[in-house]
DNA sequence: CATGAATGAGGATTCATTCAT
DNA sequence: AATGAATGAATCCTCATTCAT
């Protein structure tokens, strides 16, 4: 097949990576995994820290991508904060792992200042949102980085426990979360 | 000197798993850090990964004894939540790590069956808790699993960034994210 | 280049761990004196315990091929001890130290039931030899257990000395140790 | 009690080195066997090197008296065999692991030159038995360090042989091992 | 004297990385 | 370009030895 070892390696790692994390993860492993030699690893990425931001940015990047396309810049908080959730739980449909990977390995001992930037990125988006809410009288005032893990935070543990299989997903679960934080973060 | 050198290394390895996670700590990193020789670790603890659980146990221990300790069994779902979420706060005020540490280890890899039997416990007092205040008509009508980590992970996330310094901790913030929580879980 | 670094780490662990023991000989120093790397050694056994494993195999099934090899089935008791110790001289004169080695690892302790198993073969063989002498009344009648080792024992030493270059070897020293061993056994 | 604790640990040290061999015995083993403390065994012994040598030497000196004494130095060869074969038998009835451990241990790697001394002095010993023996005749003319292990090799592991409780230990069993001894190094 | 907790040097083993094929 | 055998630095762990009590 015309696969791409450089998509499969990267597939391979973020799996492994989310499942065992960075350190408990081998090179060989990965290579097993990917169905390529060790040594071919090598061929696309430096070494395994390398790799690790490689994935690490192509996560983050789509994962920021998928909340920015179609943002509802002129709507209402309420119908942006939908956005960001339905494109959340969307995302995390299509790529299982990667918000979890993202989530685990935000970590500046393995992340290096783009990694980081893009993150920080990331999270100013949402930043943004909290604070043109908050200006709005909307949203609950509290500093955002205070805010977002609740959301965040909750969407995250939502996900892998789906992943896990331990509670099926529908949308009236993914409804339902959405509405109780929605509820924690506005005015009342 | 009267100090215990078991606590030390408890002490020692709970910073650095927290900080760097258990595969990145060397013993050595744990040794120095206690100021203990390598070879002293293994007198207490038969290798590094029963030290992780020890380490796990008695934190959970702690965090579990803090929340049931004073426990209003006959409040309301409102002041049983104030106590929990109290609870908690107070707990990662005196012992900063152990919530991080406790959230980012609770991993079958790495965790023995008594470790993970004595996190289900604690589990089980939020779920307990969770479905009574359902069963009231008070509480969200949602799997307990993702109510949890709502307000949970919401709290391991404050804690984290107030440690880092991000955010001073001020009684008004914890308050506050309290209301947050509470309306996140809470029926409308 | 060509060789077998399997065999030469066998050839080197053969040399070492009959001069120093199995407990005296370190891994790098099979290492250093084979001229592999520490960590290639574990490409190809598994651990220390399983290479004195596959080594004691090797020697013994060597050892054992030997004496059956153009074993005098239906000879005389006589023809039939000349071949088994002229083809134990003849094997310790190729293979210096693997009866030295086999002699001194035979040990519960050390060796796993495959490789038990193995020597016990061998160690049938004579029995069922000189029990068949025995039964001719040409083999002294003491438990086959005992005899063995008079004349296997003496072979063992025998070698040991040659070997250390305290004696020279000839075929008149051979031949003489050879009446010895049998006239130690057969009946008078 | 009274007891030596010299010799506890001496007594202690025998068993497991003849068992385990000095390399694979650690002190701390030795130390619980003898019910000392670890660091007992360094008011009596500099280091676990000087406990082997101070056993070995103290094993061939008693091993080496039990052989003199009584020695029939006017007897006849054949006399002057028993009574070597019989004390030997004598000596490893009261000190089962003696022999084992010194037959075992006797290793130019381990030992000081006090000890290869005494080792050598009781081999001349045997060995000025067998050149006198051969003067008159009546010993096979093969080079004495030949001969030694013929007769005492066959006695080290009857030794083990009835030590292991394989085969019961009569008298006419070693009577008949003695002839067998015997037949193998007189002429015929 | 006796102890055993403490130590750290040294050994077994793993694994990121290289490189000849 | 792809491989995987080979490597050795770095890890976990053991144990001979010391020393405060």
């Amino acid at each position: 097949m015309a696969t791409n070892k450089r998509e499969d390696i990267l597939q391979a790692a973020l799996l492994l990576f989310t499942e065992r994390g960075f350190d408990a993860t081998t090179v060989p492993m990965i290579a097993d995994s990917a169905k390529v030699g060790a040594g071919t690893i090598y061929r696309y990425f430096e070494n395994k820290e390398v790799l690790l931001n490689c994935l690490f940015q192509e996560c983050v990047q789509r994962f920021f991508n998928t909340l920015k396309q179609g943002f509802p810049e002129f709507g209402t908080v309420r119908q942006q904060f939908h956005h960001i959730f339905y494109q959340m739980v969307h995302f995390a449909k299509r790529e299982r792992e990667a918000i979890s990977f993202i989530d685990s390995h935000h970590n500046p001992r393995l992340l290096n200042e783009e990694s980081q930037k893009m993150y920080n990125e990331f999270n100013d988006f949402m930043r943004d949102f909290l604070i043109k809410g908050q200006e709005q009288g909307i949203i609950y005032s509290l500093p955002p980085d205070v805010l977002i893990p609740i959301f965040y935070g909750a969407l995250v543990k939502l996900i892998e426990i789906t992943s896990a299989g331990v509670i099926e997903e529908t949308d009236e679960l993914f409804a339902g979360v959405e509405e109780c934080c929605w509820n924690a973060i506005r005015v009342h």
